[in-house]
RNA sequence: GGAGGGGUGCCCGAGUGGUUAAAGGGGACGGGUUGUAAACCCGUUGGCUUAGCCUACGUUGGUUCAAAUCCAACUCCCUCCA
């Protein structure tokens, strides 16, 4: 394919959130005629929030959205009861119906800052696909839709192929999945007249499926789009910190820990994360990735400021900003800095360095506490702790009664006084 | 149902009676350098009331002065056979 000429095919492709597509010309004349057309992604409920493994995803919805098509955000609380042998290498642990229905409630309000919801002809939907799933009758699902699928050519996907090979068991309901989302497909087809499916790359076994089991069943011509497994410059797969995954969800992960996620973007990767995770338009980009040096700073906030105003709104990112400004360009205590609570009297006989520094959440345990000071990165005031058992007293407050604790360079959190 | 193999710290993976909180690697964290990069060098990486104590090698029980290492039962996984 030369050049798209449909909007969203031209954007996807030139900021770099296309891997592969089942027919790509096809796709574009379907897209270019002018008329809004259906296009899904499937979110499985395993987890009460999503983390920016995720984003990508959510980002190609918005984007169809903008160009004026309408996105489904298809939950899958039917899909989760299930589990998605993809990219695992061991079996999914069953999750309770109630723990699917509290992930999915937690989940659901993400979109809302991502999408547009509503019944306009461009307004993206949300279904479930536990509304169809649920009621399947396992005798006629097979005979309608289980004679579609060959085993043998199941077997070699690789969601399957990879756990066979890896000799990890693969139960047979896991094996199942692949059929329930092409039937997904399938359902949103006929529902919604949907006949686009997205993904990321890993779903694309899946997807293929699905469009399938569409032209058999349906004679519909349907279509795929994956984009490509995010990595960082270093290799590794983007979005896992010491803490664990970056969540969307502000209680999970704080606006200003979300900020710095992003502003802690490697150089190398800052002109493609700000395709992908901005709507910046190209030239702009491109401006900001030709910056040398440490300039190139300047364009890692823009991009923690627009990831951040997104996902948490325009005066979180501000207030984020400010923060970090404050912490580590002028080196003070910045009052938007994660703070802890502790009343005024418990430091009145002072509290040994490492029982603080763990009680601060700056490390998991007083041992590990002691050892963050033997090792000279612990800072009270900005003054590095000699002595793990000196006690630290409310004399190390300043006039508003504040001590700022730091474990490293980068992670600061602020005592209060009550 | 039968035969064999396996379950070690965040992950991978050594270790087959004591000197083992358990080699090595990865990851992570901290220090140095720096731009809140990258690369590189150094250190740390079970818990606690930390010169000491406690808990740990699938689970439970046993042998022994002493077990991750030997024995038994159980459990889960893999392979082959039925």
């Amino acid at each position: 394919m030369t050049e798209s000429k449909s909007a969203f095919l031209q954007t996807v492709t030139e900021r770099g959130f296309v891997h592969q597509c089942t027919d790509m010309d096809a796709l574009d004349a379907a897209l270019s005629e002018g008329t809004p057309r259906l296009c899904y992604i499937g979110f499985d409920c395993t987890a009460d929030s999503l983390h920016v493994g995720s984003l990508l995803p959510i980002m190609l919805l918005r984007w169809f959205q903008k160009s004026g098509h309408k996105p489904i955000v298809l939950m899958g609380g039917g899909t989760t009861k299930v589990g998605d042998p993809s990219g695992k290498d061991e079996a999914r642990q069953l999750i309770t119906d109630e723990k699917i229905a509290a992930n999915k409630a937690g989940i659901q309000g993400i979109f809302e800052k991502f999408l547009t919801f509503g019944d306009g002809p461009t307004d993206a939907i949300m279904v479930d696909n536990a509304d169809w799933l649920d009621e399947i009758e396992y005798i006629p699902f097979l005979r309608d839709y289980g004679r579609h699928f060959s085993v043998n050519r199941m077997l070699g996907f690789d969601s399957v192929k990879l756990r066979l090979e890896r000799e990890q068991p693969l139960s047979f309901l896991e094996f199942n999945y692949m059929i329930l989302q092409a039937y997904d497909f399938t359902e949103l087809f006929r529902r919604h007249g949907c006949i686009l499916q997205m993904g990321g790359s890993d779903q694309w076994g899946n997807i293929v499926n699905g469009v399938d089991l569409g032209r058999r069943v349906d004679s519909a011509q349907l279509y795929g789009l994956t984009s490509p497994l995010i990595t960082t410059a270093s290799g590794a797969k983007m979005g896992k910190t010491a803490d664990g995954a970056v969540w969307l969800n502000a209680d999970r992960v704080s606006a200003y820990d979300y900020w710095q996620f992003w502003r802690n973007t490697a150089d190398a990767d800052v002109g493609r994360f700000l395709r992908l995770f901005t709507d910046l338009p190209l030239a702009e980009i491109e401006k900001l990735e030709a910056l040398k040096d440490a300039e190139i700073n300047e364009a890692k906030k823009i991009l923690a400021n627009h990831a951040t105003a997104m996902c948490h709104g325009a005066d979180a990112a501000a207030e984020a900003e400010k923060t970090a400004a404050e912490t580590f360009e002028q080196g003070q205590s910045a009052a938007g800095l994660p703070t802890i609570d502790i009343p005024a009297a418990e430091l009145a006989d002072g509290i040994t360095a490492f029982a603080l520094f763990a009680r601060a959440g700056l490390a998991t345990s007083n041992g590990d506490a002691r050892r963050l000071i033997r090792g000279g990165g612990a800072r009270v005031n900005d003054v590095q702790l000699k002595d793990e058992n000196a006690p630290v007293t409310a004399d190390a407050a300043d006039a508003d009664g504040v001590i700022k604790l730091s474990a490293g360079k980068k992670r600061h959190v602020l005592v209060k006084l009550g």
